[in-house]
DNA sequence: AATGAATGAGGATTCATTCAT
DNA sequence: GATGAATGAATCCTCATTCAT
């Protein structure tokens, strides 16, 4: 057993078994017992490496929106036109790697946790404002001022089908949030009736 | 001070301490001492009424969805088309004594209640089986068998703006979301090309 | 519903209840409430009637004690010798009417009770006592100075007897008891081999 | 101070108290703070060894047990006839190590638990079981037939010892419990009248 | 690096008991 | 006489966290 160079291994295999435990459990009540006996290993060391529960929920926390980010950028990479570029991005939030149970689980909890921690709530605050700020940037050249709106709309789409999701009563997979998020998107690019009465 | 009949009393402060309390700490760890304390008895006598604390979320998640369920049918009193309905749907859902700070944030704890207690899921469930149910039903003359579809994006867009409500980094405020949901709403509801490409 | 001279009746219940709660327990972890409703009335009625939950317990303790008493004195009652005085003793302590289960697990947690309250302890010395005290007497004519010892046999027996009942991992049934305990009798009653060896 | 290999002896440690507590007591209701300050830790961590109140009971009801099991083999080892192996029965029963007022006392005390717990009234019918079977293994080259009726007796007795023991209002002393209950043994050998008629 | 040992603080729950009506 | 209301005190148990090795 290697004896060095163990800190990034230890603290990935926590932070997979943290998102684990919490998507298991459907709740922030995890204890670092569980999450460090799943991760193999004694709840001391988990402390050791991350020093209070908190910080292991936020280095998970980040993973996840760090793997979001991640997709998001591949999947823009290639997308030319705003239309396709709004397009990868539904596409990026219900990727198929993301929309796991567990994932979509700890996010719900993520959320929970940023109304009481400040630095979740910074974390969340940061992912909040780059999608949005994505999406307004995309949106304008389709709909102009009509932008922040529309912006506003597909991004409560995209966390309502997360919470729904998470719940699990409607059955939502990847692909039908895919669907009807794009087609909710088409609907609202079009200009509205009073700017196609100039024409 | 009245010493009788103070059970209907007892259990509604507990109630509204619980919802209160649960919206103040953004999350479900409150302690029932918390509760009681709020609702100015002891916790012994908490238990007394309700048995055990997750009675106590229960019963509040109930009032509240009773509380939910009482503004739907009052605003669709008056509705007489669909379209009218529909409107009241997603007005009743973003109801300014509905979409209060306590309540939302209620709210989301009971999604993750829902994960763990298969009473708080039932609860839920039935709420949402009813939307769901009322959706379609008033979608389905406007917009057939896209009925479906539709009732997932409103639903999801209401869910949605209740859990962006919950962390604040956007701040929605009620007539937000109501116009918002509107919009998307009468989006939706025009028929698609190909059913237009008939003509 | 009668108001007055409920007083008796209350206490009886009361007593009655007891004895069954404790019976069924199979311990003396019985609440006050669990006692008063199988009598059918409030906690705080069954505090007004006795003041304390050992008071109660002691009542219990008392009535068995009570019947027991008056068994004993009525097989007594009829016999001439020496020999069926002993047995009416024995057939008393297995009398059908006393050696029933809930009275059985009532005395064994009494004897628990014994050990911590003084008043328990008083009651079951006097209890001892008499028994005690009734076996010397009527062995003395027929063992002489053996009396002390055989007293202590048949008291031991009895006991057992009745611990083991109340257990019930060997299944013994009164006829049985009675059947060994006579039997033990009649073994250690005739002279020792050194009295008989003067013969 | 060690720091490893602590837990049997912490174990060891808080099933010694367990007994002591219980002894002292006279009962079962014993806090697990009580016990884990006798034996010099914190209650916290009686539960990490144990996990739960009961299973420390448990445990000192097998480390009883265990020990009589002992002493019983012990002297079992030089007796070659049968009268001598009951004899040492009947001597291990009241083996001054075991015949000690908190262990007394906590078999009291565990007859009571065996009428609550499953897992109690195991052990201790696994304890009779084998006296049981000891007895009449021992009684039929002496007794035959009547072997089954005479283990009663003889069970019964001691048992009838220990409980008077417990209650403590006779005074039973080990050599007085051996010396009677040897007494008896050897008043039930001999044949019954109707068999020596025989002759 | 890693862990078993250890605990203090806290929380749900129970219950005997009191009191106002 | 009778009870629902009310609570303080106690108890089991959990858990994050620290420490010695």
């Amino acid at each position: 057993m290697p004896k060095v160079g163990m800190e990034p291994l230890r603290r990935a295999a926590l932070v997979d078994a943290t998102i684990d435990c919490i998507g298991k459990a459907g709740s922030l009540d995890v204890t670092v017992s569980e999450i460090a006996k799943a991760a193999g290993m004694s709840s001391a060391l988990a402390h050791h490496y991350f020093g209070a529960k908190d910080q292991i929920f936020l280095a998970a926390m980040r993973h996840i929106l760090f793997g979001f980010g991640q997709v998001v950028r591949a999947q823009r990479a290639g997308a030319n036109t705003p239309r396709a570029r709004l397009e990868s991005i539904l596409r990026a939030s219900f990727d198929t790697e993301q929309f796991r149970a567990p994932i979509i689980s700890a996010w719900l909890n993520f959320y929970v946790q940023a109304q009481l921690s400040p630095d979740a709530a910074r974390l969340l605050a940061v992912y909040q404002r780059r999608l949005r700020s994505n999406l307004i940037h995309d949106l304008r050249p389709l709909v102009g001022v009509r932008a922040v709106d529309c912006a506003q709309i597909l991004a409560a789409l995209i966390d309502g089908f997360y919470i729904r999701a998470a719940i699990g009563t409607t059955p939502v997979n990847p692909q039908d949030a895919v669907r009807l998020s794009l087609l909710t998107l088409d609907r609202i690019l079009p200009p509205q009736e009073s700017e196609t009465s100039i024409c």
